[in-house]
DNA sequence: GGATCGATCGGCT
DNA sequence: GCCGATCGATCCG
């Protein structure tokens, strides 16, 4: 069956609703007609002018204007001197506030995102032969070459050839849009990452990550400590 | 496994 | 002039 498009009404939920919404729908982008795309698994919301840990902190600027524009935009920076980042732009005209996509899963064009991650030799050597069948396995277990495909804002912007010229267009439109998903089973909530100068506004936990997903960004890596054998009757 | 560091440049003070 | 909503390499234990 098609997946169903996205339209602008979605994005007119309050912002950490959306930010939570957005996690198990498909990111599709549509490059010299061929489809990259991966689920969203990970996302940040940052909200109005007094989140001094968003862009908007700043006040309204040629960089923050898409911000303050209608919701369902895409609201693309440059940090570090070398890395995009894509935002969902959230609320009404005049309120500034984003919703930061930090992580997909792979679902289409692998090989393709893979090149322009500079990763094909590395992920071919993981996955002989990158077939997809064999993509489609490796997909429940992924190595580490393959995690790191997608897992991380600025990574996933490479890989999907987003930067600056997409900030301000429409997330409904032919390029860059989204298709209806399933909605994660469980949802883990945390601080937002790289905020720790944003004061008071750094313990806000409007990060939002599918539970379990091998997907997510960072070290995040569980050294899940199951209620061991030897715990269960060493402690009265 | 974790901590640290350099790259590199646009945006804002 | 300063400093990032990051990444990947490298060093250490």
């Amino acid at each position: 069956m098609p997946a169903r498009r996205l339209d602008p009404d979605f994005f007119t939920q309050p912002t950490i609703e959306l930010a939570r919404a957005l996690l198990g729908q498909r990111l599709v982008r549509r490059l010299d007609g061929r489809r990259l795309a991966g689920i969203i698994v990970e996302t940040e919301a940052y909200i109005g002018e007094d989140d001094l840990a968003c862009h908007a902190a700043a006040g309204r600027t040629a960089r923050t204007e898409v911000m303050y524009g209608p919701p369902g935009h895409a609201y693309v920076y440059f940090v570090y001197g070398m890395h995009h980042c894509l935002n969902v732009v959230s609320e009404p005209p005049g309120y500034p506030a984003a919703v930061l996509i930090r992580a997909l899963a792979p679902s289409e064009g692998i090989p393709a995102m893979a090149r322009r991650r500079g990763l094909d030799a590395k992920l071919g050597a993981e996955i002989p032969g990158l077939t997809p069948l064999r993509l489609a396995r490796a997909t429940s277990e992924p190595g580490p070459i393959f995690r790191a495909l997608l897992s991380g804002p600025g990574r996933l912007c490479q890989a999907l050839a987003i930067d600056r010229t997409l900030s301000g267009a429409s997330l409904c439109d032919r390029e860059l849009f989204l298709e209806a998903g399933t909605a994660p089973r469980a949802i883990e909530v945390t601080t937002r990452i790289g905020v720790d100068y944003a004061g008071p506004w750094r313990e806000k936990r409007w990060r939002f990550v599918v539970a379990d997903s091998p997907w997510v960004s960072g070290a995040r890596r569980r050294a899940a400590p199951a209620p061991s054998r030897r715990a269960r009757g060493l402690t009265t």
